[in-house]
DNA sequence: AATGAATGAGCCTTCATTCAT
DNA sequence: GATGAATGAAGGCTCATTCAT
């Protein structure tokens, strides 16, 4: 069992500006909250990282840096073919955004990710650039003859696929009722961006799991 | 004689509120920073919205109601069919997220549907919905007898595929540099996102600009 | 009758500060002291003057407007000999350190030319200038033959003389008692002061009020 | 072997506090500072001198212990005659000032002196007075018929003719330029000060470098 | 209808201090 | 004997708000 209180100050400090960072930006968030909500003095944030900005920094290092274990593409499909590492690839996407270790970290990263900020930079080079690169990879022996410009637009249009879900998942829960969207399960989606992708590069011959379809859907 | 700078009190506030909440968020914006750019007293805001919320809400209702026009399928695509008119959907909405008649309403609005406030139903019903339905017509018609669930996941897909330009933007730029990303053209990304998905959907035959390819890509 | 309680709220914030600087210095006084004093509230002091530092400037600024009236030789000596525009010289100096129109003013201004600070400048240009410019040009008449230099040490024994008794009225009385101290009138110290450096001048002669001693004592 | 960097950890605190509560005063130094400076943890004041405040007792205490030596006239010129004495004493007394063995010693002491506080008293008794009395043992001798508080004014006339060169040094920098202060040397400010107070006090004649002067200047 | 002056709550930060080691 | 970690109080400042005009 680990600890569900970690003893450790910056820890606390850490989680607890975390969730409140995640839930109310960082104009948003005290410093008081944070340090209330850690069981910590007002001066503790300032002993232990100097200033609010600093420790938001560290914050949003320290969210991407216990989600960056499961980043990049899952290394047990390395010797797979392309088109199964694909499936694979958006399947731990799907996951990784869907059921985060701890979910504030998922939602500060996003956060981040929209607004940019000093801290951005670094989680886009450690977090996002190896998934991205390892997507590209998997393309590039897909589609060898495509333009690069071609191979980025279809990386986006897997990405964004993925993406939609978790972006805005309170848009789609308005429009059509948490019924209909929490009725999609991660299989489910991942299932479908699959199928609807390998359509798309006519690769539907090539879809791992070889249910054929007319299309993709 | 249109208004450039509208000598109505309640539009120069809630224009110049319009551009702060868009990049400062509703926190990070002050009511006297608001007040300033609207060439205003501090107490403007107090005496014609009551409060600073307040204001927020009516700033949010009222990018959207200017948005609003826009939105929903473009009407002259209404005789034509399906395939042209999800055509028309996809440059619609890349059209209308990209260059919009004021930047900073869109901005507002998409902030806003990423952080759920008081304000958010009412965007989602008025502005949103009229897109959603007027896709899922489209795809009613394209698909008759895709199981609602497959269709509603089609039509994240879509949406997904446009979102990420405007949602991503950022990521994608530090990711690729900012001359890739712009180098993707508008009229580029429509094209790639429509034969995308016209491919996905089997229904590459039906693509409406004739270009015939094995895959969409 | 003048207002002891001036009702002009930025005039008692000046008081108040200019008598919490004057007794604390600028470190020691604190603003929520200042505004209470001024029975004001906490933000006064940043609506009416941004911050503590251009408080304390204005604070400098405005206490030696008060007594600027004062400074420089006084101008009913102007036709005078020279001698008695010496005398006259040191009595106002005194006087003016002695019993100003508000004691705080010149205690603010003795701690501030001691620990010289932006306000400074001006206070010397403003206040001390003319009093000095007043006094070299009497030693001028005095003694034309005199190289410069030793003039500017003439100027600081008599000055120093004077401002002997206020800089260190404290350590004064320490030494030998309040009653020896406050025995000295300020018609005595003038006198004495006079005389002692009229004689050094070797212009006991010259001495305005006639009575004649062996030294000056 | 004379310690530069003293390694006793007390000595280290009271050199560091000293330095720092010359510069910026009591309330303008902070117990971190200093300890940075003494190379030593934050709690080590309040470990060795309780806190801040017996620190700063302590200090001012210590700078005047050190100082003490040099105070008091000169014990090398007690057997001459009054007149070589006081010209002594000037000269001690402005050397003393003007280049102390440590200059943030004496700083302390005359910020000290300008502002009372509860350390003020011994410096006064243990550093002050002995050259007081030391002053007017031979203003007695040189004066033997003056009534006493004639003599007291003579005694300050003397001392604050010497502190000003101290005291009130930038003000003369900022009225007269860096240079022409600058040029005044110790050796012309003590013979300049000596001879105007023989004059002064119609001992011209007993002036002990015996240049015979109509005046004194 | 609209404003400038003034307010009190609360912000982030820093201070001198203490405690467990 | 001495320290690093942690604390509560208070610091200056800014915020949204209100009031008299």
């Amino acid at each position: 069992m680990t600890d569900a209180k970690p003893t450790e100050p910056r820890l606390r400090l850490l989680l607890a500006a975390e969730a409140l960072f995640a839930r109310k930006g960082y104009d948003g968030a005290t410093v008081r909250e944070i340090c209330d909500r850690a069981g910590m003095n007002v001066a503790a944030i300032n002993y232990h990282f100097g200033d609010k900005e600093r420790l938001y920094i560290e914050t949003v290092r320290h969210a991407h840096a216990c989600g960056v274990s499961d980043a990049g593409p899952p290394p047990q499909l390395a010797g797979l073919p392309p088109a199964e590492r694909l499936r694979g690839f958006v399947a731990a996407m799907l996951k990784n955004m869907d059921a985060p270790v701890r979910p504030e970290s998922m939602q500060l990263l996003m956060r981040e990710l929209s607004q940019p900020s000093p801290a951005t930079i670094s989680v886009v080079e450690d977090f996002i650039r190896p998934m991205a690169m390892g997507l590209f990879a998997i393309l590039a022996e897909l589609l060898p003859d495509l333009p690069e410009r071609q191979r980025l637009m279809v990386g986006f249009s897997v990405v964004g696929q993925c993406l939609y879900y978790r972006q805005n998942r309170t848009v789609s829960t308005l429009l059509f009722g948490a019924a209909a969207v929490d009725a999609l399960s991660l299989d489910a989606i991942t299932e479908h961006i699959t199928r609807f992708t390998f359509a798309a590069l006519g690769l539907a011959g090539a879809y791992p799991t070889v249910v054929r379809t007319e299309g993709a859907v």
